[in-house]
RNA sequence: GCUCGGAUGGUGGAAUAGGUAGACACGCGGGACUUAAAAUCCCGUGGGCAGAAAUGUCCGUACGGGUUCGAUUCCCGUUCCGAGUACCA
């Protein structure tokens, strides 16, 4: 009876639809848990191998956490809206919905071959209204809301506009975009688009003109995550900062929490340190210089607050407020003049050039309020507008930057801690003793920037302060497929739909770009506003909306009355384990964390983190092939051999080579300039010469899964995939060792039959050793599913089977719970094998056996001591060195007692240099 | 520049509360079965030296030190590779 790998994996796809193996409801008589995926953005090319890696893992840990007895979610949907299929509708007119349909009929097809268990009945698509409905839903409740420091969470609008009403700003926490300042009397008498403007000063959603990332190759703006290099991600066309009004959602308000929650989290060290850098807060302190000639004074931020006394010069960012107040008539031209070049300058080449050093001075001066110096203020665009105040005292002695300006502008630098070369480079280290410092001279900085920010409170200059890198996320996008903002306008003033109009569904338009006006692809629709007719906003929004909250949409994805019910929410409550790219880690994983806190402020969710475990597979990148042709001629020369000719380098298809051997034949079919090859072989063979390369159509080096399934099956894929190494390690897909895979699942499933393919199991009591082969797999592959290492727990299967198949073991006591074991990785051949074995449920409604410890008592082990002319235990005993006496050391040793229970042991070996062994 | 990871045979990779390094698999070599091929099975496989052989022996986990009876594992330094981030004050 031989391994029908196809009929078998097609009658369990068939079977598992029709009897819903894989459908989930509440059950509160089991505990619940919760396995996600990252969702998949549908794109045109399809799944190649790469892409089920992290899928066919948490699948594994799904099922198995089934047979442990769990009620498993385990959901997929599709992440739908987003830039490619709107870019592909722009070149060729077909519409992104229907791309986008398409798209998903293939990607399921691709799934399904592989065997999940997906409860499918829960799919999402975050391009449906009826689930934007409660995308919409969340930013108005953002809109709604505001966010207060003293309580640590988000409230409804309407409680500011009471203390408002009450007692202004008095007294108020709460996160804000810019300090203000008023009393309750101003605010009554406020018109009503007063009061609105004021409010999006406090809304956890809201409008404001701020610099943006401005990406004319997309035509559209995007957020920080979504702009690498100075490049946009999607397309890789420049962007350039530019001032707009914007939607924003006011993370900023979330970040020390975002950064505490961290803590709490079972996430990978390395993500965890992507997000505190991406939250980047420092501690430091706020101090105002006051500004000769002025009133005004100069706010900074500083996290150096000790070295005040070397401060030699200021700097503005040039888009700083006060520069054009500040600068000297006789200055004012120069000053304009640096402003307009720095404008010029794209980011990109700003960041490309980060060693030229740039300025101009205002002709102002401010004065350092501990000795009274006058200090000249500069303007340049090594201080950035966005961070802290976008202005900076500059102490050249110890910050590198600072130093770099003085010497370009030969200004003085006055060295305040000891240590360092100042001739060569500034002393940055946060070590030393202070000098030339007035009261902080003779301390070392660690307690002098305390004391400084102690005197500082203590003048009334400035204050302890916190700062964060992370700001706020910009939530508008120029675009057609995304989003519509429930969101009209009366006057500019902009007003929230009521909620039973929601959804407001995506108008059809007959073009996706923008207009001539660039204004975006939204007002090419005639009637885009209320049935009242005041306009609708026009932009959408960006990717991350509708991914956001897309777990909690799963737990109850048919509600058209909630996002989630209160009963499902209770139960699923939280994700255990969710698999994904690290690419997500300052993007995706962010926002729906704020998202989350945001949802859980408010009452609607029941866990402030969405992702209690998280695991990052690694990426698996291209092997491609190359051959060698002569210059010039037809002839191809295999590696060995091309160092003695005059070669080019050319891909060939990687699925026309097998371990590095190319197919001739093949070759020569693959494309007509090849039909006439000839070849100079090695050992009567072509080897071919490889690479590690991003997997991509233009190398030839692409796989595609549903070729992989086709050849060797979903099993063999499945456990190939976690056998090629750890799970979190990106690695290059090799098909050089699926032949063992496969080799051994067929070996698992003759097993089971006799020559003439009849089930051929006896009932005859297992062996000793073979219990312990079998309790010793259960527990190897238990605790590899539990700790993530598939792929030692597919070696285990091999070990198990080459130790049984050494004695030809037939004995249902050993094999059956084998079924069990191995389901999770190979679903298909357990559920065949578990029908034959004559159960009649599927194998995923038994039990995962368990480990019996009796069965793995060992008959010898080995005591590690060594010998070295004395000898000494862990415990800590020591000896002199005849046998005899480290024999009954051994003996006497407490930790042996323990390994022998209080028996006597048979033998004590003792190996020179080596170990001891003791043998029972 | 800063932060975090990593480096083990021809290849992918095992093994770390410090205890016989190289599990498992690929590849390669040899053999069995077969008219032949496929499939299947068996044996060998880190390197050097000695030996006809069994075997013995030395060296080996990027490099140099250290702690230890004992280090792939812990500590310090160096080199190389990868990832994140980048005028963040």
């Amino acid at each position: 009876m031989e391994y029908n790998f196809a009929e078998i994996e097609e009658k369990w796809r068939k079977r598992w639809i029709e009897r819903k193996t894989y459908r989930v409801n509440i059950d509160p008589k089991r505990p619940k848990f919760y396995v996600l995926d990252m969702f998949p953005y549908p794109s045109g090319a399809g799944l190649h191998v790469g892409h089920p890696l992290g899928y066919i893992a948490s699948d594994i840990y799904a099922r198995y956490k089934r047979l442990k007895g769990f009620n498993v979610l385990h959901p997929m949907g599709y992440d739908a809206f987003g830039l490619p299929a709107e870019q592909y509708a722009i070149q060729t007119g077909q519409h992104p919905a229907v791309t986008t349909e398409n798209n998903i009929r293939r990607y399921r097809e691709q799934l399904d071959k592989i065997g999940f268990c997906f409860d499918w009945d829960r799919e999402v698509r975050t391009c449906d209204p009826g689930y934007y409905h409660w995308t919409q839903w969340a930013f108005l409740k953002m809109f709604g809301s505001y966010y207060d420091f003293d309580k640590n969470r988000a409230r409804p609008i309407e409680e500011l506009i009471k203390a408002f009403e009450r007692s202004g700003t008095e007294g108020l926490h709460v996160a804000c975009t810019k300090e203000m300042s008023f009393s309750a009397d101003e605010w009554n008498k406020m018109s009503e688009e007063q009061k609105e403007a004021v409010l999006q000063n406090y809304r956890l959603a809201f409008r404001a003109d701020t610099m943006v990332n401005w990406c004319a190759g997309l035509g559209t703006v995007l957020a920080n995550d979504e702009v690498k290099d100075g490049l946009s991600v999607r397309g890789g066309f420049p962007v350039e900062q530019k001032r707009m009004k914007q939607w924003l959602l006011r993370v900023t308000a979330y970040a020390q929490r975002m950064l505490d929650g961290l803590n709490r989290l079972e996430w990978s060290d390395s993500l965890k340190e992507i997000q505190r850098n991406w939250i980047g807060r420092s501690e430091g302190a706020q101090v105002f210089f006051p500004i000769k000639g002025m009133e005004e004074k100069l706010e900074i931020f500083t996290t150096r607050a000790d070295t005040i006394f070397g401060v030699t010069f200021m700097v503005l960012a040039p888009e700083h407020e006060l520069v054009g107040r500040l600068t000297t008539p006789e200055y004012k031209e120069a000053v304009d003049k640096y402003l307009e070049e720095t404008k010029k300058r794209s980011e990109r080449e700003r960041m490309a050039d980060t060693k030229r050093v740039s300025g101009q001075f205002t002709g102002a001066y401010a004065i350092n309020p501990f000795n009274g110096v006058e200090i000249p203020i500069y303007v340049s665009d090594y201080v950035l507008s966005g961070y802290g105040t976008g202005a900076i005292m500059a102490v050249p002695a110890h910050d590198s930057r600072d130093y770099a300006f003085a010497r370009h502008f030969n200004l003085p630098i006055i060295p305040v801690v000891e240590g360092g070369d100042l001739s060569v480079e500034s002393y940055d280290a946060k070590s030393g003793k202070m000098i030339n410092s007035d009261f902080l001279t003779g301390m070392d900085v660690k307690e002098a920037i305390p004391a400084m920010i102690a005197e500082v409170e203590k003048r009334g200059i400035g204050s302890r302060r916190i700062n964060y890198r992370l700001r706020d996320a910009i939530f508008s996008r120029q675009r057609y497929w995304g989003e519509p903002f429930p969101i009209y306008y009366k006057n500019d003033v902009a007003y929230p739909l009521p909620m039973d109009r929601l959804p407001l569904e995506l108008p059809e338009v007959e073009n996706f770009g923008p207009t001539a006006d660039g204004e975006p692809p939204l007002a090419r629709v005639k009637h885009w506003c209320t049935p009242e007719g005041y306009p609708y906003e026009l932009s959408t929004m960006p990717g991350f909306a509708g991914s956001s909250a897309y777990y909690l949409r799963y737990m109850d994805p048919h509600n058209d009355k909630e996002l989630v019910s209160k009963e499902a929410d209770e139960y699923w409550r939280n994700v255990d384990l969710y698999v994904g790219g690290i690419e997500h880690a300052t993007g995706h994983l962010m926002y729906s964390r704020f998202w989350n806190m945001f949802l859980y402020d408010l009452g609607y969710v029941c866990e402030e983190e969405p992702f209690k475990k998280l695991v990052n597979q690694g990426m698996i990148q291209g092997r491609s092939n190359f051959v060698y042709r002569i210059k010039g001629t037809k002839t191809y020369v295999s590696t060995g051999l091309k160092d003695q000719y005059d070669t080019q380098e050319i891909h060939v298809d990687v699925n026309i080579v097998k371990n590095d051997i190319l197919d001739i034949d093949a070759f020569r079919k693959w494309m007509p300039e090849y039909v006439d090859a000839e070849f100079i072989l090695e050992d009567g063979k072509y080897v071919c010469g490889w690479a590690i390369e991003k997997m991509s159509k233009s190398m030839y080096n692409v796989v595609n899964p549903d070729q992989i399934v086709r050849d060797y099956g979903a099993d063999t894929l499945r456990m190939y995939e976690m056998f090629l190494g750890p799970l979190e390690q990106s690695k290059p897909w090799d098909t050089n060792g699926i032949d063992g895979v496969h080799k051994f699942l067929r070996r698992f499933w003759r097993m089971f039959f006799d020559r003439n393919g009849e089930l051929a199991l006896t009932e005859e009591e297992p062996t000793s050793g073979e219990w312990k082969t079998l309790h010793k797999t259960i527990k190897k592959v238990t605790e590899d599913i539990e700790n993530f290492s598939f792929n030692t727990s597919v070696s285990a299967f091999m070990i198990c089977l080459n130790e049984l198949g050494n004695t030809k073991c037939n004995k249902r006591a050993i094999l059956e719970p084998l079924v069990v074991l191995i389901a999770p990785y190979a679903p298909h051949m357990a559920e065949e094998l578990w029908e034959r074995l004559g159960h009649k449920t599927s194998v995923f409604d038994a039990r995962f056996p368990e480990v019996d410890e009796k069965h793995l008592v060992e008959d010898s082990f080995e005591y590690p001591v060594s010998f070295n002319g004395k000898v000494r235990f862990k415990k800590g005993l020591s000896l002199s060195l005849s046998p005899k006496e480290i024999e009954a050391a051994v003996l006497s040793d407490p930790a042996c007692e323990k390994y022998l229970g209080g028996k006597a042991p048979r033998k004590v070996i003792v190996v020179p240099g080596k170990i001891v062994n003791v043998v029972c």
